[in-house]
DNA sequence: CCCTATCCTGCCT
DNA sequence: AGGCAGGATAGG
């Protein structure tokens, strides 16, 4: 039933990659513990990692597989004897994780204090499609919620790919599906907010002025300044989401998404005079993208996750140890605002 | 260039 | 009942 493949822990580790927020529709199975399911590429997949393998099985009742877009490094389709050859895609195992780390640890001491606890932290190659829409739903948004929304995406505008125990498992949307008369008005109804918009606007922009999704993957092979040029000009799309899509799906290894949370991290641990600033302004952005790529260099992107990934965790941990901890973390960080209020006055 | 207000909603306190 | 969240946008 499962087949499986080598993969050490230092190499991936499930457990954080495919929960830090980069993508939104893995879910843990409550009955197999270590054990993730989703659906890629008109597949149900469930993968586990246990004792330096990782296990994978597919189902699919319709052949929507074969009309599926999705293209190997290699140019070729994934059929069912490809699956451990897309996965290896996805999970981009061509890269030498420990190795980077080992680079990233000499460059920058504070790295080198995390590489312990969060080894095996790798960024997922995903479909660009997916991964822009969910981005578009992430502003202003925590990820439960973001999560939510992409499923609603997924039910109302997605294919049933395979029904299993009274569970329909959808594929996400097509641009097409996205870009329907009617779209914007039934996202707020399902309370997408104000993003139900540029939902919509965005696939219909890709559709009529660039002739559909081929279009987005073609920003694989532009460089990386071009594919975030290209994608700043979706409505709904600004720095920080073209980043998220540029190093999440475009390949572009050197992709630095400056979020509020790597904006802390940046002025908290190596950018401490931009505390100065009130919000983060186009200027600072690119400072700190420019900070890391220097520091880091080509997969500055990468090791970027790592920071974020053992922030996110360690934010989530001081959550479920109580909400004692929760609420002096939220306290320190209404003191450091009404410091700063002060200062600037 | 920098700053501010506004956009929607659910989840949280 | 009010604050706020893994932002984008228009306008001053």
């Amino acid at each position: 039933m499962w087949k499986y493949f080598n993969c050490l822990e230092t190499e991936v580790n499930c457990k954080i990659v495919l929960k830090c927020g980069q993508s939104f529709r893995w879910k843990e199975d409550p009955k197999l513990p270590n054990t993730w399911y989703n659906v890629l590429y008109g597949k149900l997949w469930h993968l586990k990692q246990d004792d330096g393998k990782i296990y994978y099985k597919t189902h699919s009742d319709s052949n929507v597989s074969s009309s599926c877009t999705y293209l190997l490094k290699s140019g070729k389709f994934i059929s069912d004897t490809e699956e451990e050859q897309f996965l290896r895609d996805y999970f981009q195992l061509d890269i030498d994780i420990p190795k980077l780390y080992e680079k990233w640890s000499n460059a920058d001491k504070n790295f080198s204090q995390l590489k312990t606890n969060f080894c095996g932290i790798r960024m997922l190659r995903q479909d660009p499609v997916e991964n822009l829409f969910s981005f578009i739903c992430s502003q202003n948004n925590n990820i439960k919620r973001i999560s939510q929304l992409v499923e609603k995406l997924c039910e109302n505008y997605g294919n049933t790919i395979v029904e299993s125990e009274g569970v329909t498992h959808y594929s996400f949307p097509s641009l097409k599906a996205l870009s329907a008369p009617g779209v914007e008005e039934k996202l707020r109804q399902l309370g997408f907010g104000y993003r139900a918009k540029f939902i919509h606007a965005s696939a219909k922009f890709i559709e009529t002025n660039h002739g559909g999704e081929d279009w987005l993957y073609k920003l694989r092979k532009k460089s990386y300044e071009d594919a975030h040029t290209e994608l700043v000009s979706l409505p709904g799309v600004g720095a920080k989401v073209a980043d998220c899509v540029c190093l999440m799906s475009l390949d572009k290894t050197e992709a630095i998404p400056i979020d509020t949370h790597m904006w802390q991290i940046a002025l908290r641990d190596y950018l401490p005079h931009l505390k100065k600033n009130k919000t983060v302004t186009d200027k600072a952005y690119r400072e700190i993208g420019d900070f890391f790529r220097e520091m880091y260099g080509e997969y500055a992107g990468w090791a970027h996750t790592v920071l974020f990934s053992a922030d996110l965790k360690r934010f989530e941990d001081l959550k479920s140890s109580g909400t004692k901890s929760l609420d002096k973390r939220k306290k320190d960080m209404n003191i450091k605002k009404k410091t700063k209020k002060k200062k600037v006055k």
